[in-house]
DNA sequence: CTTATGACCTGATAGC
DNA sequence: TGCTATCAGGTCATAA
């Protein structure tokens, strides 16, 4: 579900409701959600919160003390804080609950590709977990793309949905992005010029900022913590418009956009692209 | 080492 | 109504 925007913007939304509470109880329901320790101290029982933190699809809930509960939404995640005698959409998949004086936080996640993760520190968090990960998505480099991925021969479709290369893009915000930049989601990686580089770290940059400006994407399942849907999902460009007129160029040449499957993913983009790297979306061809 | 593939889960929807 | 098949915003472990 949740790619960069809907995670900052479920950051944005719990810390609001979290910042300066003091955790006075947690239920676990299900301890096969949590790597690390499951205990209640684990959990942040007892501590206050400080900072809620993000860096690329992870979030993070940061006490005093420095124990950190890492949150990891996968596809159909949702993290919610709610006043304590408030009605809830949905009761089912809700597996930890945490009461903060007179409101709740709960995560809820019905198919579990999702999970929380137990750190004693925010330095063992950035160690074990986040040191892994690519740099920031919303504020990566066209120089930063180019050294994590400018050697690899596969797609640079499968390269940006490679989170240990750049952290925050999923499945819909590759494609917008990689349109945007005129680039074929099948482009080999090494092929890629350097002004491609910077073309596409500037258009993902934007493309993010401007979903975040817009509350995320809201398709199914996505909810802010406070339950609000987004509503970027209006303004996509490629995804899940396969069929449908080329936005850039159909009124002239009548293309449309083509499905095909990149990474195992459904992907998007205009039949006037071409993969091969050295003839990219030309100006004229299909481009702004 | 890098890259590709199936596996992990549940729910919504389409078609018979 | 109810059955089956397909699809979905993401990672993992394992194989090649």
């Amino acid at each position: 579900m949740p790619e960069l925007p809907e995670v900052e913007t479920v950051r944005r939304s719990a810390e609001r409701f979290l910042l300066g509470r003091r955790v006075e109880s947690v239920r676990l329901r299900r301890r096969d959600i949590v790597t690390g320790s499951w205990r209640k101290s684990a959990l942040l029982d007892g501590g206050v919160v400080v900072k809620v933190a993000r860096h690329g699809k992870n979030l993070a809930v940061v006490a005093e003390d420095g124990r950190a509960l890492g949150v990891h939404l996968g596809m159909t995640g949702q993290l919610l804080c709610v006043a304590k005698g408030a009605r809830l959409a949905r009761t089912d998949h809700v597996h930890a609950e945490w009461r903060l004086g007179d409101l709740r936080m709960l995560f809820r996640d019905p198919r579990r590709f999702g999970g929380l993760e137990t750190f004693e520190s925010e330095g063992a968090m950035l160690e074990r977990s986040w040191g892994l990960l690519g740099p920031d998505a919303a504020t990566v480099t066209g120089a930063a793309l180019r050294d994590a991925l400018g050697a690899s021969k596969r797609a640079i479709k499968a390269g940006l949905l490679d989170q240990r290369a750049v952290a925050g893009i999923g499945n819909i915000y590759a494609d917008e992005s990689l349109f945007a930049a005129g680039i074929h989601p099948l482009a080999i990686c090494a092929e890629l010029s350097a002004a491609q580089w910077d073309r596409l770290a500037r258009e993902a940059r934007r493309v993010l900022g401007e979903a975040i400006d817009a509350g995320g994407s809201t398709l199914r399942d996505y909810r802010d913590a406070n339950g609000g849907e987004g509503w970027f999902q209006t303004k996509h460009l490629v995804y899940g418009r396969a069929g449908e007129p080329c936005p850039r160029c159909g009124h002239r040449t009548g293309r449309t956009l083509e499905r095909l499957t990149v990474a195992q993913r459904t992907t998007v983009s205009c039949s006037g692209l071409r993969p091969d790297a050295a003839s990219p979306c030309a100006p004229g061809v299909c481009d702004n």
